[in-house]
DNA sequence: GTCTATAAACAGATAGAC
DNA sequence: GTCTATCTGTTTATAGAC
């Protein structure tokens, strides 16, 4: 009889997964010890050892997890998989899709407040870990914003210019998760809920319309 | 005689903030241990404990040298200590000029560089820290852009929308930042000098603009 | 004030019992 | 496979010499 159910080896090792995610997204990795990523994840510090190798093999496995997890929501949302849209109208609303998608995902979403904390404390210094990140994630998704880009205003998909513009795209709404506690604070908000997440979805939309239009206007 | 030159007190306390910026910004307050931050220093491990009183002390000191750092950039570009700007072009061109100011110190700033990555690093999780940059920078600078905003578009300055649209305007700089090592891979640069910074202010410059036209015709 | 020696706690890795 | 005991190194804090 497989017991692929709650117990077993699997078990263990997405427990100890989830468990490291918190703690590091939390603690950042050397404020995360291994005791407590064990004890969160109701597993003793051996396993650590005998299922990563070490805490270093955790946190690349907490890497591919995300990836996972990431292409999940951005995939469907940016139509990684699907035919490319016909009209500049359809690109410019799959493009608006995809930044409320993630401003939800990214501000209010309860699936994995710490699969984004741990992203944004591994992003910024290079390693292996953003190595995994990048290549399943960014550079995928930033080049099928890129492509959507193209067929909304016309400009080359991979020309200098698109590239940036994508990344304060992305970067406006991303800031609005790494400044949660200045927006919570300025806004006077108690915390960042559905309701909240629609007002800044609804800004950062506006935006990417704008952008789009005062392209559009350019080269016309 | 008075020495308040290269030794004596003010002069160890500064290396240890100056070090202890660097390596909290590089490896996380955690990962950043006392003994090579003054060694960094060229104190020993006893003078945090005399100058600051522990870890935390010297931690909170980083966070009040960041203050008037940030200030002395920040506060000029954003003419915090100016007089209002008469009409809304010239409102329009201080928020220009801010945005540009800021890209260049953020992104190719020899400066300050480890200025930005300890505040990124400690940005995300409440506390102290976060209490004295909160109040010290993010607060009034963020107050004084939306006052600019008003002038350049109309919209009330303390208005919901106004305040998360200045979010929004800062987090696309900010990431440029803080997804460096991602958009070094994406753009193909060697790293980010003068003129890579030159070409993202101008795409970021492009975008404030846009986002003002687009305010400005909704209700003119 | 500066520096050194040391204490007490905790880290990650590992060997071996079950 | 799971768990415990232990090893080795490192951490912060501190007491005391200079």
């Amino acid at each position: 009889m497989n017991d692929t159910r709650e117990t077993g080896r699997d078990a263990t090792r997405t427990a100890l997964i989830l468990a490291a995610l918190d703690l590091i997204g939390r603690h950042g990795f050397d404020g995360a010890s291994t005791r407590r990523i064990a004890d969160a994840a109701k597993a003793n510090i051996g396993s650590i050892a005998y299922h990563f190798g070490g805490k270093d093999g955790l946190r690349a496995a907490c890497a591919r997890f995300v990836v996972e997890t990431v292409k999940s929501v951005a995939g469907p949302a940016v139509g990684l998989s699907e035919a490319k849209p016909q009209s500049a109208a359809e690109a410019e609303e799959r493009l608006v899709h995809t930044v409320e998608t993630v401003v939800r995902f990214l501000v209010a979403g309860s699936v994995a407040p710490r699969v984004i904390q741990f992203v944004l404390r591994e992003i910024s210094h290079p390693g292996p870990v953003l190595d995994i990140m990048y290549a399943g994630v960014f550079e995928p998704v930033h080049k099928r914003l890129c492509q959507l880009w193209e067929q909304a205003t016309g400009e080359p998909a991979e020309s200098e210019e698109t590239r940036i513009t994508v990344f304060t795209l992305i970067g406006q709404v991303v800031y609005l998760r790494i400044g949660r506690e200045a927006v919570i604070r300025r806004m006077d908000w108690p915390s960042v809920g559905p309701e909240e997440a629609a007002k800044l979805a609804a800004i950062a939309s506006s935006n990417v319309r704008a952008v789009i239009r005062s392209r559009q206007g350019a080269k016309p």
